[in-house]
DNA sequence: AAAATTTAGCAACAGCGTTGCGTAATAGGG
DNA sequence: CCCTATTACGCAACGCTGTTGCTAAATTTT
């Protein structure tokens, strides 16, 4: 493993993330929010403020006169100065979203994909959708590229589709590589449950601590964010919730093992009885509290969403039911704001993030 | 949340942190050596070795002759130049280990606590085992500090025993503050499974990948190192494994929930059955592996370490057994190298850490 | 003894955030 | 109307980082 060498333009990419940051998350900002947010001195913000806008990404917007002194100038980020394309690609379906460097979600649109569909039919769809999507508006140098939420196992690291389940074609396909080369443009490849939670992530701002993103949809899976970035694991096989072991002496699962939360939960689905589904979800969501301490549960996936009332009240109450959890154990839990999209718009702000968030150091 | 400002001096101390850690797992190393895992130039890998020779820290080791050319100068790390104290604070038990700038352990030494030991009892324990410890060498100006891992529920950001379990004296304590005024060092408070993944850690290096430590000691837990770094969580509360459910239908835990894995566990260990505890422990783990796809397992714990080798055989078995991991999924297994001292060495770690580890920029 | 090769470091440089200080723009008071 | 206090902002010099260009040193091979 080597690690990224520390220079000076690590210092400009780092410090320059942080004041897109604020851009993102407040609307409009003027020097001093800058300045009190990260502990910068405002000379250097004077500074950062300029390249970007320099670069089109801030833009001002008038002032603000708050009593005596010269008033202060007010920023805003411009959102349509970059765009980013995002796919979601489920067994039968391919989701793609435009997305805008506000996090925005412009256009949306599903279309079907064939029944064991093989890697150049989803090319092929993936062509054709991105060309409607970047002529809607006239996006010249202004998309940075597409990003690819997909169930996996997969390779992050290489953008390689190792063996996508229930997908008879996908075994080692280096998908990132063939459609850079096919699309002409950046792609970046990620778990589909690793592309949601960034999207909430990206969303929330700095705000956002330890998080993780439920999702219930063909099985169970999750994405997290802990220390303020994507957790991959070892070989971007983070997060197979649903195949963790809730009832020692329960049914068995097509993993090998019995009683997973997936079995379980989909038993009680399956019997009709979405109460008690919701109910074992929410058993396997108080273990990832235990094990991770986290500070949100963000709830989706198509088959959540269709009764998201009842998964969000089974999970909230079993939450604060515990008995363990004291007053100062604060977890929120919300269903997930961008609906059916989160994995699609996180594809997309992935590609963004990787231009305009936090850069990280080490390498993996 | 605030974000730290990256300056100059974080490259300083960054790269200047990269160099240490190749030291520190390397034995002896060169220049050449750094620039190859680090990507620096070999003129800034000049500097940095120039700074830390001159602090006493790495040293001149002798020269290497590979054949034709100028002969390279080998360094090593100087273990003695800095220690650390490490405190295990346990429901009955004090282990205060001595630890150098290499991770080496060279004293360990246990002494009772007594029975819902108060604050002072336990202070007073500290201070005449760290005036022992410090007074075996002369270790004036080169003991950077004490490092407390203790049990939880407890504060880490701000140095608070919240509530430790089972100690009537123990809520919302400010160790970290009242213990650096009766002992005159710095002071660095963190849960005893934490501080124990750390240990390992920093022996291990670079190549150290995620990871978890499993602690069987009265209760299970389970340490984090997630993405280089630890993973606390929200509230320092992470790792609270052994009160996750693997089995609904089970009997009913001190927690409140039924069929968490401490008390199936414990039930098993109870009736003698030490390889069906065994195998229990290692659904826990096979479903954190499933959860968080980590590349290394470390085993620890007094009651662990009563049969190892049975809880090593079941944890592997029960690893290599799952059929849903394929090859590339590697994971390894190991028993703690560090025996019962490892939560000790580690607390101890951390403060080495903090001075010379690698730094981290966000804050939270 | 000369050439080739490898290591090491001095000196100048570019780029970052910081510091010192001057300037611009506003409101309020005499 | 002018002066002062206040707030925002930026130019210029600075210290520090790693980088680059080049020279010197130490060794083996020819």
């Amino acid at each position: 493993m080597t690690r990224v060498t520390a220079d000076v333009t690590f210092l400009r990419g780092y410090n320059q993330a942080l004041v897109m940051a604020v851009g993102r998350t407040a609307g409009t900002f003027e020097r001093a929010t800058v300045v009190e947010a990260t502990g910068l001195t405002p000379q250097a913000v004077s500074k950062v403020i300029a390249r970007l806008t320099a670069d089109g990404l801030i833009r001002p917007a008038g002032v603000r006169r708050p009593g005596i002194g010269k008033p202060a100038v007010v920023y805003e980020l411009v959102p349509d100065s970059r765009y980013a394309i995002g796919a979601h690609v489920a067994r039968r379906t391919l989701r793609l979203v435009l997305v805008d460097l506000a996090g925005t979600v412009h256009h949306s649109a599903v279309s079907p994909l064939p029944r064991d569909f093989t890697p150049e039919q989803l090319l092929d769809a993936l062509a054709t959708g991105v060309d409607t999507m970047a002529g809607v508006g006239d996006l010249r140098g202004r998309l940075t590229g597409l990003g690819i939420g997909m169930i996996g196992p997969l390779d992050h690291a290489n953008g390689l589709v190792r063996d996508a389940h229930g997908l008879r074609h996908w075994h080692d396909v280096p998908l990132r590589e063939i459609a850079e080369k096919h699309l002409g443009l950046p792609v970046h490849l990620d778990k589909d449950v690793t592309a949601g939670i960034t999207a909430e992530a990206w969303r929330h701002g700095a705000t956002f601590g330890d998080a993780a993103l439920i999702m219930v949809e063909s099985g169970i899976g999750a994405g997290f964010w802990l220390g303020g970035a994507t957790h991959r694991g070892a070989h971007t096989n983070a997060g197979e919730f649903g195949h963790t072991v809730v009832d020692l002496t329960g049914p068995r699962c097509v993993c090998g093992r019995h009683g997973c939360l997936e079995i379980v939960h989909q038993h009680a689905a399956e019997a009709g009885d979405v109460a008690h589904a919701a109910r074992v979800l929410a058993v396997g969501v108080v273990n990832l509290l235990q094990t991770l301490d986290l500070a949100h549960v963000v709830l989706a996936g198509a088959d959540l969403l269709r009764h998201p009332q009842t998964y969000l009240s089974a999970v909230t109450g079993a939450v604060q039911a515990d008995a363990r959890r004291a007053a100062w154990l604060s977890t929120r839990v919300t269903v997930s704001s961008l609906g059916a999209d989160v994995i699609a718009a996180g594809a997309a702000i992935q590609v963004l993030d990787q231009h305009y968030g936090i850069p990280a150091l080490a390498a993996s």
